[in-house]
DNA sequence: TCCTAGAGTTAGCCACGTCTAAACGTCAAG
DNA sequence: CTTGACGTTTAGACGTGGCTAACTCTAGGA
């Protein structure tokens, strides 16, 4: 489609083989969570989570595929290819050393670290993010618990805080990329119950209620919505 | 990038009031530098700069006159309005608290610093750029000794190297923007021979030579080039 | 099997930011 | 007063990355 003939950028950017665009990286980095999170990734579910049109994601996409990041297979579903991995790989890594060092250095709330990290990571250089990683003392997660890539997970298997029987101890140790990205302000409510990677907490036996588990956590009980449980990984006793 | 897509209804979707484009603030900022280092900005000027043609200058420039960033006198000089004065202040500020983060935090080196500082600007919020300056202690100045906006210098009247009379002791207090633009190469060389801000030196009265100044530093004299000496601020003893 | 609703794509537009080539001004000599 | 030279602007293109409107395709009922 794109008559590369003549296309002769003799500036800087263009040719995106080593050097994507912001947006590119956006759109792989996303890809990457939706991946992680919920497996398949579709074109729409992209539009969504990037707040853009979904003819715009098309058009994005077919760059995409062309500068090798991405794949689209017949049946449309999106995927990242050896070297689309690996780049979303280092924007994620930076963005997470980037939340660590907003929220532990910096002492921004759990919530803002996100949207801060966002901003900053397209300028972080792997020099940087090397200093930046020995600076905080190489950790595995970021605040929410996310992994590093290259890092290991600093626990064991998880469940969904959905699924935690009532009664049965747990820990927080995940806060799924969805909720942090669809849900800020709710982060900010359950950041305010205590409810944070590393609080312990069970849901009630009783009071079951529709829509809603009662969870106690910090000594209280509060209703978290069925939808949000399932985006809060937890590690039994 | 990340916001634009708000600006729903067709026509003017020119949302800069609020949200300069990143290529606005970069030459928000560069015409800030220049018409401090050299008093008159002309178009030519800011292309060289910029690295860009003259014809990409003339109508971006077009679209911050649009905006409200500058004006453009009959002379054709450039200046900034009162709101692309408090936008450049804002970014360049940002801009030398980060180059004080990377040297003094990260340990990155001089000339790398300003390089850096420059991909990370743009997504410092003034959230984090509080909290920043907060971290280093409110700094007065970047590592090259300029002030930053709103602080007030820490050293009295300077002169330039080259009119600084030999055999008089001077500290070193600034080190040009221009410099740090033009030469970065030339930068880590001063480095290497301990020609930093704060370091005491004088003009060797013997040794004149055409073109360049025997300068004595940290026990060596060693040749300036008289235009890199133009760009080296001192302050006498 | 057919039909329709919803996902996805194509078409056509737009603004930004960059480029080259060519026209335009303006100021200083001749 | 004419003529350059140099700085600037205009003209015409292009790629990126958005949008809306309209079309297509696909998969799930009836």
């Amino acid at each position: 489609m794109v008559r590369r003939g003549g296309a002769k950028d003799s500036g800087s950017l263009g040719t995106s083989w080593d050097n994507p665009s912001e947006t590119a990286r956006h759109y792989v980095e996303t890809i990457f969570y939706i991946a992680f999170e919920e497996g398949r990734v579709r074109p729409g579910r992209l539009a969504q989570w990037l707040g853009v049109s979904a003819p715009s994601v098309t058009v994005a996409l077919q760059r995409q595929v062309r500068d090798g990041w991405v794949n689209i297979a017949t049946n449309r579903s999106v995927s990242l290819t050896a070297a689309g991995e690996a780049l979303a790989a280092r924007i994620v890594r930076v963005h997470r050393l980037l939340e660590r060092w907003l929220t532990d250095v910096l002492g921004l709330d759990w919530a803002s670290a996100d949207d801060e990290a966002q901003r900053l990571a397209p300028g972080v250089s792997e020099r940087v993010a090397k200093r930046l990683d020995e600076l905080l003392g190489r950790p595995a997660t970021c605040p929410h618990g996310n992994v590093v890539p290259g890092r290991k997970a600093p626990y064991g298997k998880l469940i969904a805080l959905a699924e935690l029987e009532p009664g049965r101890l747990a820990h927080v140790r995940r806060i799924s990329e969805v909720a942090e990205h669809e849900a800020p302000q709710l982060l900010r409510e359950l950041d305010g119950y205590g409810l944070v990677t590393g609080a312990p907490l069970s849901v009630s036996p009783a009071d079951a209620s529709v829509g809603a588990l009662p969870v106690e956590v910090a000594g209280r009980t509060r209703p978290i919505g069925s939808d949000v449980a399932r985006l809060i990984w937890v590690e039994p006793t």
